[in-house]
DNA sequence: GCCAACGTTGGC
DNA sequence: GCCAACGTTGGC
């Protein structure tokens, strides 16, 4: 039974790192996700060869900037015990990591970068979890329409 | 910089 | 278990 690939939306703030750093990259571990919801995503329901939207948050403007691909199922972020690392909680130990993440690759930088107010003008986006009010979750499950939609904006 | 929305913490 | 206080997210 082959298995059916998930689509997720994950957001990075590019000041920080960003799809070009992705790219220049070629893969990495999604650290510091610090939610709950979130990490549940990553842990249960993430698996290898799904595709992601990359999201560009507290940018100007936000929006989707590519694509990449899950490529390991979730394993302990490590950055959790590590004192000096901003990402570092306490509470985590080798033990008890408690905080996951998975490793994604590039896959593609949008030739035309999809911004929130796009996503807004669609009628088909229109009930996009990441255009509900007050959804802060970095990591998130979009519809398969959805990301069609969101990857035909960005081919255009 | 503002602030609404949300998640977490901790006293009770 | 409630909920006020606090911290964070993230668009604007």
């Amino acid at each position: 039974m082959a298995p059916v690939r998930r689509y997720w939306l994950m957001k990075s703030e590019p000041d920080v790192f960003s799809i070009d750093d992705l790219e220049s990259q070629g893969r990495t571990s999604w650290d510091g996700v610090r939610n709950y919801q979130a990490r549940n995503f990553m842990r249960d329901e993430m698996q290898v060869g799904d595709l992601v939207l990359f999201y560009h948050s507290n940018a100007k403007p936000p929006g989707v900037a590519g694509l990449a691909r899950v490529c390991t199922r979730a394993h302990p972020d490590v950055s959790a015990q590590d004192p000096r690392s901003e990402y570092h909680d306490p509470k985590a130990s080798p033990d008890n990591p408690i905080w996951m993440m998975v490793d994604v690759a590039f896959v593609a930088k949008f030739p035309a970068f999809v911004s929130l107010d796009r996503l807004k003008q669609e009628q088909i986006l229109a009930d996009m979890l990441v255009l509900r009010r007050g959804m802060r979750l970095s990591v998130q499950p979009v519809e398969r329409d959805h990301f069609e939609r969101v990857v035909e904006l960005g081919n255009k």
